[in-house]
DNA sequence: CTCTATGCAAAAACTTTGCAGGGAT
DNA sequence: ATCCCTGCAAAGTTTTTGCATAGAG
């Protein structure tokens, strides 16, 4: 994936918070949170907000809020469902396909709640 | 049901802020914000908060968060989707019975963010 | 009577806004 | 040159905590 130009296409000037911002959640494995995808990146906490809402408005990046009250982020990508541990607040994607069809809805966002494999054995 | 011996059967003292909280919810047909629970009911922010929390912790109440940022209560009851509109937040709770099958996970929670039936159509 | 629950006020955590200066195109 | 973007500081929201008093069992 070319940020360089996923930026551009959406009318948005290409700056250096940006590519840190969008770089970093290329490279990630699961969604970031805040203080996940703010650290090591130099610049203010407006700014990040700023343009994580940019993004969100123009589709490039999705969130949502977890058990621990903190709002995750990830790049856009084919719908998959997250899951999220109660009891160790982790989060996984899940890849295998969850298929369920509720007529006239369109599903932008799936996430589950539960325990883990781990947490679920205890 | 009966929210007196629901509050009793777990060791929690009944008070009147806690029957008009469960009282609430009982009679809701959708999971409330904390403005919708808490509107009308004569008590403390604080002290919501804290029944909130005992009833999680209790398995009587579950929570979640929706677009808007809030946090939305519901009492405990069987397992079913919650569908949250990304375009008019509203908040659903979906009947029919979807089922994931994740080997080894225990699923608590289902929400699922779209657009619902009349956002879809716009 | 004992231990839990409550109210008040203050703080904490997270996010947004106003404004003036800086930077991309 | 024009707008968009940024940093800083201040304010807004939502939730939590400390402490002294009130109330349930």
């Amino acid at each position: 994936m070319d940020i360089e130009n996923l930026v551009k296409r959406k009318n948005l000037k290409l700056t250096t918070a940006r590519m840190e911002i969008l770089e970093k959640l290329l490279h990630a494995s699961r969604p970031l949170c805040y203080d996940e995808l703010k650290n090591g990146i130099s610049m203010d906490k407006a700014t990040f907000y700023r343009n994580i809402t940019k993004f969100e408005d123009k589709m490039i990046v999705n969130s949502f809020e977890s058990n621990d009250k903190k709002r995750y982020f990830e790049l856009n990508q084919p719908l998959h469902a997250h899951f999220i541990c109660v009891i160790c607040d982790k989060i996984e994607c899940i890849k295998e396909p969850l298929d369920f069809n509720l007529k006239g809805y369109s599903i932008e966002n799936i996430i589950l709640k539960g325990k883990c494999k781990k947490c679920n054995q205890i």
